[in-house]
DNA sequence: TCCCTGTCTGTAAACGTTTGCATCCCTGGG
DNA sequence: CCCAGGGATGCAAACGTTTACAGACAGGGA
């Protein structure tokens, strides 16, 4: 009974050792292409590795080696734009590297503190780390209170950490430069708030980019032309409505992101307002709809973003790369939503 | 040197069980809640695990378990909206009930029969697979022949697996019937293709269903009232231009997707054609932005079907479920997109 | 008194790899 | 002819759990 011949479960490396007549680390050593295996053995252990369709069990190797062959990748939610675009870019790159990729998501302030709770956990069960938007740095410590793995953070700087980041002040300045270079002199402002359970600059940073534009340009920043647009389309839509409200309202605007922007562009139709003969609307990301909405844009590369991530850390775990902070260039996007003031 | 005292690296079971006072097997069956355990000796335990920061090396227990406590997803491409808002509800149930997730992509035909390949391989990292919009079942094969795990499918019903699907015949009938309701008789259609690498029936059976409402209401189907928007905004806009140049054009369109639907009301803005006086327009899916632009539409709720495969499949591995096969609902949103013809 | 049953605990054998170390053999240099 | 060195291989000990099995002990019924 315990005669291996008599169970058809999955071959082990023990069944490939008998087959080849050689032993187990022979084998081992053989199939990961380790030296010191003669050429002929390391063939046929091969074959008889095909022939058995042999593939070493994950869990066991895994356990001796120390390595995981898995990348975590954690991020606030993947149900909006920016991290589940930057996953696709991602995934590709670890397939191809041959790690699996473990998600992780922290959407409520519960999840977040329970993550950072078991993120040493988290850790032993991968060999890589990469944060998205997840703003670990706001807890005041470096990477390494946290992770004891290699990491990488796209979209804020983390000691201890790898970084992608984008300078979201100075984009926000290009944007609204772009404004007041077609001639616009009241620039309104759809901002998202600072997250209470998530604390991101983001807002801050673009917020400012905004105030250095108009106040290079001699134009003054008048309170009355922000907005707060919820971080979402209809957000948006209601904002740009109360701007359109105020007595002297903008001839064009800044939405701190593209969704905002879109619901902008639907309140601006709703008033009979041409765009952008009566009003210019530029937004910050470039979502996947906005070259179709024709709305111009700071384009936000997150998918080539998370794919310089994703090699960052496999980098980073094969030692070769030291801690580096990389700044992403933010084009601006110029299509059909601005245009000349007047 | 073997001193264990000597060694300040993460805490094993057999420091829990010097510090304790009894064998690495008490333990083992104290912390995991098993039957036999003496009420003091479970709480002892307990306590020497907490104070030591103790938690079980995850690859250890599952080599010797056999249980990976993780959940593979696979998936189209997550850039998309379906399944990355899927990723949120499943996400959400497998982090409660204490299992990671695993995701996958398969973009490219090749990745598609990469991963086909490589799926038992895969079966051995995880405890169970959701599928959402793989169309396994288009390989000819029941799930056995690729998994040897738990299976749920979301979008397509699969052989020898649990599924959550909806009536995209019927639910399409529902949006045209809508339409003729509100007394259109020429009515626009603008499909997705079938896609060569991706064998699904989605676009078909929206096509019957169109066909079902207009043959139900005597209506005639007219070839040329179909254009292809190839499943993009910028094609949906391009398709419903097209339908707009024929000799007699639509006065309203059925489109099989909401980023289609997108499309098309920018083109019909851009012809200066009044939504819905004018053209009345119905989409498929509700998009996260299809309430802020308010599109009438056909609700997929993506979500709830995500956390269902995620409780299914979860059942699935405890045994307490048989297969089952669910259709959900899909109901009809009315928002403004839509109005009476003429 | 004896046996049986049931609860609690410990011993040790898996689980299937990787890897440090020893061994063997062969080659080339002195 | 001897010895050093290095390549190829095998042995066996990790890696850190889970779990089958056996033993100890207590209590209850005959």
């Amino acid at each position: 009974m315990t005669n291996a011949e008599a169970a058809p479960g999955r071959p082990t490396i023990k069944d490939i050792a008998r087959v080849a007549g050689v032993s187990v680390a022979t084998v081992s050593r053989a199939l990961r292409d380790l030296p010191n295996v003669a050429p002929e053995t390391r063939s046929r252990v091969a074959e008889v590795a095909a022939e058995l369709q042999y593939e070493a069990h994950p869990q066991a190797s895994r356990l001796a080696s120390g390595r995981t062959w898995t990348i975590g990748l954690v991020a606030p939610q993947f149900g909006t734009w920016f991290p589940s675009r930057a996953l696709g870019g991602i995934n590709s790159v670890f397939a191809e590297a041959g790690y699996d990729l473990l998600v992780s998501m922290m959407a409520t302030p519960q999840d977040r503190r329970h993550f950072l709770q078991e993120a040493p956990s988290f850790c032993r069960r991968v060999d890589g780390v990469v944060l998205i938007d997840t703003f670990v740095s706001a807890e005041g410590d470096s990477a390494d209170a946290f992770f004891d793995r290699p990491v990488v953070a796209v979209g804020e700087r983390l000691a201890g950490a790898s970084s992608i980041t984008i300078d979201n002040r100075l984009a926000s300045r290009r944007a609204v430069e772009h404004l007041i270079g077609l001639g616009h002199e009241r620039i309104g402002l759809v901002v998202g708030p600072g997250l209470a359970d998530l604390p991101t600059p983001v807002s801050e940073q673009r917020r400012l980019g905004y105030e250095d534009a108009m106040g290079a340009a001699g134009l003054p920043v008048d309170t009355r032309l922000t907005a707060d647009g919820e971080w979402t389309a209809s957000g948006g839509g209601a904002a740009l409505r109360r701007l359109l409200d105020a007595p002297s309202p903008p001839t064009a605007v800044f939405c701190m992101s593209d969704e905002m922007a879109f619901g902008a562009l639907r309140a601006a139709a709703g008033r009979g307002l041409a765009v952008p003969g009566d009003l210019s609307v530029i937004g910050f990301d470039d979502h996947d709809l906005a070259a179709a909405m024709g709305l111009t844009t700071m384009r936000q590369a997150v998918d080539e973003m998370g794919v310089r991530a994703a090699a960052t850390v496999l980098a980073l775990i094969d030692g070769a790369e030291p801690v580096s902070n990389i700044t992403w260039d933010v084009p601006l996007m110029v299509r059909e939503t601005t245009g000349p003031a007047g």
